[in-house]
RNA sequence: GCCCCUGUAGUUCAAUGGAUAGAACUACGGUUUCCUAAACCGCCAAUCCGGGUUCGAUUCCCGGCGGGGGUACCA
């Protein structure tokens, strides 16, 4: 970092003493160098070309000369290839930059304030009909991921969920329970009561397509026949009376709906995920209609003759959309207005960002609209962190055709996997407890399911391979943790044998190619996390993860730490294990991905 | 039909408009007197097609083709 700055601070001043010219330093291009060319830093003099009027050699050559003469003590060295500086960077400056990477509580970690910005984040988003699932899972782990990195980025962050508690799907698995439930409880049956009011809404669907079936036998058509069906006609009855408070169903639904919370929070516990405020759609929906009719009265809105009430945004380009049914009941848009009014109460939210699916992108375009004509400052700026589906291997996942992956199921069944691929390594840490093999299994498990879903750009619909995701080789979060806990284990050894990582290396010493790179990584750290930020995108952090574990591994492979001979590139090489140790559990950590200190 | 997203090795993923497009998995072949071999090294292999913008395009723009999603009383 640190370098970097010396360095571009420096181009500025070349390119105004060379060519008289002012360039912002945002135009200063400085890469690290490809490989296959010496040095460490590049210069792309390309953009200068204008102000230069030389060729692209020489204008790189003036420049060389300019920065060696003017830092003589960071420029070791430099080449010129076509347009392209290639700066050598003294292994001083990379040191002292490691000390410095070093010494840094939170490094890459931008601080919070009561002043910073207040980012409202909105994820998962569960309907209490049915269990999570696959889907779900990646919704939980992007929103959690990206409530860490905005966190980073010097945002006070609020995680917040709205539970979709009403609605004709939950009076499906009503109905069911009492027609075919028998009384079954969470407690009487031993199954866990997301599952258990899933299996419900199951059956209602079994006997009603049954009684679809049995209509269209006596020749009705299928679209009268879905209307027409006894068990479709008492769930509405239901819907209406649950709308008129009648206690029977209240009480009933307060019911179920308890015990979908309780392993809906198991679920989310299991996960790592959690939320600082909780909305609930039987709140807010009334407060959406009362925000339509408050826009309608504005001139916002419009009434068609059924009366039903649209929005007109065919002069921003989309059609008109439905706000209140003809019969005066919400839709979908209304209740999000209703739960942004809430919000919008309860805190002063400088950033709203909704992560939901990206089916819901034409959703999130109108929301927007709304919320901005009905005077939230945040409507306009709003964002959808729109993410792609998840597919499996053997095909997509489609609630219908039974191809669902429970995300309980998942979870237990990455966390098993994972203790029988690492049985007999974990035989080999012989002081082990069964406690705590198991805890490990758990941390492996979880952050093989993790990584593989976050290291992939969220906008992309993504293949999860479960077996891929748990291989302790290739870029999964095993084998960044197993990496980890290398370093941690030598860490361990040092601490043993009485040595002390010191904070700051009091004299110098020679550093290699490799050592250099790996500085320059760590170094890189603090823009992948505000790139992260400013995307909204936490892939770039598992894969840079994985770039730095790779690095270190070759590092490790050759070059011996404990057994070095010179007691000052020891505590150098200690120094840098245990920074890129720190590294990665902060990385790590941003993913909600957690690190075990041995594996 | 219209709107949005997407197209990179056999497969799963990378690449602020920069140099010879990177990894991983798979196949094959190597490396253990070594701090965790759950490692490391080697080898084969790709930008859907056609134009444009420019010193330079996987990236930006236009036109095709393929995949996914949405399209008003479902959420």
């Amino acid at each position: 970092m640190e370098v970097e700055k010396k360095l571009i601070n420096g181009v500025v001043k070349a390119l105004n003493v060379l060519y008289g010219a002012e360039m912002p330093t945002q135009n200063i291009q400085l890469q690290k160098t490809k490989k296959e060319f010496a040095g460490h830093l590049t210069l792309v003099v390309f953009p200068f070309l204008k102000i230069s009027r030389k060729k692209p050699e020489d204008t790189a050559q003036d420049i060389g000369n300019f920065l060696k003469q003017e830092m003589p003590t960071v420029i070791a060295d430099f080449n010129v290839v076509k347009g392209f500086l290639n700066l050598v960077i003294s292994s001083e400056s990379w040191t002292e930059l490691l000390c410095q990477i070093h010494q840094e509580e939170q490094f890459g970690i931008q601080p919070v304030t009561d002043k910073s910005p207040l980012v409202m984040i909105e994820y998962s988003s569960p309907n209490t009909n049915k269990p999570l699932h696959l889907g779900h899972v990646r919704n939980n782990l992007l929103g959690c991921a990206l409530s860490n990195v905005m966190a980073a980025n010097g945002n006070r962050v609020v995680k917040t969920n709205i539970v979709n508690d009403r609605g004709i799907h939950i009076c499906k698995s009503m109905l069911a329970w009492l027609k075919y439930g028998n009384g079954a409880t969470p407690e009487s049956t031993g199954i866990k009561g997301d599952h258990l009011v899933g299996d419900y809404y199951v059956a209602f669907d079994k006997h009603y397509k049954e009684q679809v079936n049995e209509l269209m036998a006596k020749g009705m058509s299928e679209d009268e026949a879905k209307n027409e069906a006894p068990l479709i006609k008492e769930a509405r009855e239901m819907l209406v009376k649950w709308e008129q408070n009648d206690p029977e169903i209240r009480g009933l639904w307060k019911q179920m709906n308890e015990w979908v919370y309780a392993g809906f929070d198991e679920t989310y516990k299991a996960l790592g995920v959690g939320f600082d405020k909780i909305y609930y759609e039987s709140d807010t929906y009334l407060e959406g209609k009362e925000k339509v009719m408050e826009g309608l009265d504005k001139g916002f809105f419009f009434r068609k003759e059924d009366g039903s009430v649209w929005a007109d945004l065919t002069a921003e380009g989309l059609d008109e959309k439905l706000l209140l049914r003809s019969d005066g009941t919400s839709v979908y848009m209304t209740q999000d207005i209703g739960t942004a009014k809430l919000r919008f109460n309860d805190f002063p939210i400088d950033k709203m960002i909704y992560v939901v699916g990206n089916e819901q992108n034409y959703h999130f375009q109108v929301l927007s609209i709304l919320l901005d004509k009905l005077g939230f400052e945040w409507g306009k700026s709003l964002v959808h962190f729109s993410y792609g589906m998840v597919e499996l291997p053997n095909g997509k996942m489609k609630s219908r055709e039974g191809t669902v992956v429970d995300a309980d199921d998942l979870v237990a069944e990455m966390i098993n996997s994972a203790r029988t691929m690492s049985e007999d390594k974990i035989n080999k840490l012989t002081d082990i407890s069964e406690e705590e093999a198991k805890e490990i299994a758990r941390i492996v498990g979880l952050g093989a399911l993790k990584y593989f879903i976050l290291k992939v750009d969220a906008r992309k619909n993504m293949l999860f391979n479960p077996e891929e995701s748990i291989d302790f080789n290739g870029n999964t979060g095993p084998f960044i943790q197993y990496t980890y806990a290398r370093i941690r284990s030598i860490l361990r050894k040092a601490a043993e044998a009485n040595i002390v990582v010191p904070k700051t290396l009091n004299e110098p010493t020679e550093i290699s190619e490799k050592e250099i790179s790996l500085i320059q990584m760590l170094a890189e750290f603090p823009t992948v996390v505000k790139q992260a930020g400013n995307d909204y995108n936490p892939s770039c952090i598992a894969n840079y993860c994985y770039e730095l574990v790779k690095e270190y591994n070759q590092f490790y492979h050759d070059f011996s730490i404990l057994r070095e001979e010179n007691e000052n590139k020891k505590l150098f090489r200690l120094i840098l294990s245990e920074s890129i140790s720190n590294i990665i559990r902060t990385g790590m950590g941003l993913l909600g991905i957690e690190v075990p200190e041995r594996m």
